[in-house]
RNA sequence: CGGAGCGUGGCGCAGCCUGGUAGCGCAUCUGGUUUGGGACCAGAGGGUCGUAGGUUCGAAUCCUAUCGCUCCGACCA
């Protein structure tokens, strides 16, 4: 992408209604323009972001054996009647009345849909075990939305529904999202941390957060230290293994948000291993049992003629959340810095003299090349003075950037930067490139 | 919903207390000088002061209502 023909709309200002870093980082490089509270314009390099994120969050879940598919927005008010949900959620709920005056809502979850879905077409225990997950919008109307995207009213959520024969089935379903969401939040560059939550009515050890510490977190957190050093499953986890031990490896150690903090418990932790700090909550897996398969009536015939109700759990991940919890844990002094899963565009170029035909010729190869290579580069080749486009790259922390400037040229090098370390070194076009590839 | 605060060119703010017809910085445009880390000089454009009433000869400023936004608390991906 040459930089004259996108759009990125950069300050140097930071935005007074911006109270939290992530929210002034976004606003300041141009990813979001808020229209409303809670609401947001995801303008180009931030929908980049979004979109990188959502591909990784994909590939993971797929790799779990879940099958993506893709609901409204728009629900009818029945479905909802059905499970007694309609009334039991609250102002939260949009509500809508369409022309004809039926009821209808902008869907703030998907559980009663997904079980609508499933039960008129899954009919043996055959079919079973399922995952069916979609990314799609929703809205909450948020008592007080606050910090941009990380409580926006509308956000991207990816929500994943797992049906099974009965609990142990569904623990297993569990399971296999627990280790997929230590792998995608791995990916994401973030190091997200299972905590026992709330399981509401049903009771048991199945609902876990999954929450990155941060200082301007939401919530106050208590873990042992022993979890941060944990490396996720990766990549080479068989889905179809027994995950029992993957899980409790974690689940050992304590961890537990303010609503579920035992202090004895954690007093029992050394405490040299005790951390209390604050964090943000970018997933949430539980387990539910029959609370919407009972009253909607999903149920699979068994090999013995009988018939079971569907046992059930769903899985989020705050996928438009995740862009500002990313930047919270991901900037320094300078602006952001992104993990490489994440970046908007996987290099910069800066051409310090357009117009100068051999510094041209040069940054147009750069720029063919990388591009040719597939690496997403940002390439800056406007009038601007070098000062201000270093800074504008610094600003939206792309991983790597090549200065191409006469001293370079006259000498057949190009500057090569890492964002992240700040390291900078004069190699060739060719080595730049696999030195990008390669790390 | 309870508490606190803010709405003045695209952004950040001053002016309001003590009414007299709007100003600063950044950004933008033009010309020139510059050019390896957010340049400099000269000039220019852009605002019904959130909205609606009221008081007054006169309102950004005082009064009332209303809308919007931010922050703290209870809820959540």
């Amino acid at each position: 992408m040459r930089l004259s023909r996108f759009f990125l709309p950069v300050s140097k200002d930071v935005p007074a209604d911006a109270a939290i870093v992530s929210h002034q980082l976004m606003l300041r490089t141009g990813m979001i323009r808020q229209n409303g509270a809670g609401i947001y314009t995801w303008l180009p390099l931030g929908l980049r972001v979004l979109n990188k994120i959502e591909q990784v969050v994909r590939e993971e879940m797929d790799r779990a054996g879940a099958v993506e598919l893709l609901m409204p927005t728009i629900q009818p008010a029945e479905l909802w009647r059905e499970t007694g949900r309609y009334d039991a959620y609250g102002p939260e709920m949009l509500r809508i009345v369409d022309r004809h005056e039926r009821e209808m809502l902008y869907g703030p979850t998907n559980e009663d849909m997904i079980t609508d879905t499933v039960r008129s077409f899954v009919k043996s225990y055959r079919q079973l075990p399922l995952n069916l997950y979609h990314i799609q919008w929703k809205f909450r109307d948020e008592i007080r939305p606050r910090f941009g995207v990380m409580r926006g009213r509308e956000f991207l959520m990816k929500d994943a529904y797992s049906f099974d024969l009965d609990e142990d089935g569904a623990r297993k379903s569990y399971q296999k999202m627990f280790c997929a969401y230590l792998n995608t939040f791995e990916r994401l560059g973030l190091t997200a941390i299972p905590m026992k939550a709330d399981t509401g009515p049903i009771g048991g050890d199945l609902s876990h957060e999954f929450i990155i510490l941060a200082e301007t977190g939401e919530s106050a957190v208590f873990c042992d230290k022993s979890l941060l050093d944990i490396p996720a499953p990766g990549a080479g986890l068989d889905f179809d293994s027994d995950l029992t031990a993957e899980v409790e490896k974690r689940t050992q150690y304590y961890a537990a948000t303010e609503e579920m903090h035992d202090e004895a418990a954690f007093d029992a932790v050394p405490e040299e291993r005790r951390v209390a700090a604050r964090g943000i909550e970018v997933g949430h897996i539980f387990y539910f049992g029959t609370k919407y398969s009972e009253p909607m009536n999903a149920q699979v015939q068994t090999p013995d003629g009988g018939s079971v109700t569907i046992h059930g759990g769903s899985y989020g991940i705050g996928v438009s959340r995740l862009v500002g919890g990313i930047i919270e844990a991901c900037h320094d002094e300078n602006g952001i810095v992104w993990p490489k899963a994440v970046s908007p565009f996987g290099v910069g170029i800066i051409n310090m003299r357009p117009g100068e035909a051999d510094v041209d010729a040069v940054s147009e190869k750069a720029y063919a090349n990388l591009d040719g290579a597939g690496l997403e580069p940002l390439y800056d080749e406007t009038e601007d003075r070098a000062g201000a486009k270093f800074a504008r790259m610094d600003l939206i922390g792309l991983p790597w950037q090549i200065v191409v400037g006469p001293r370079g040229v006259k000498n057949g090098v190009v500057e090569l930067k890492n964002r992240a370390t700040g390291e900078k070194q004069d190699v060739s076009l060719e080595d730049a490139l696999s030195w990008i590839t390669g790390a």
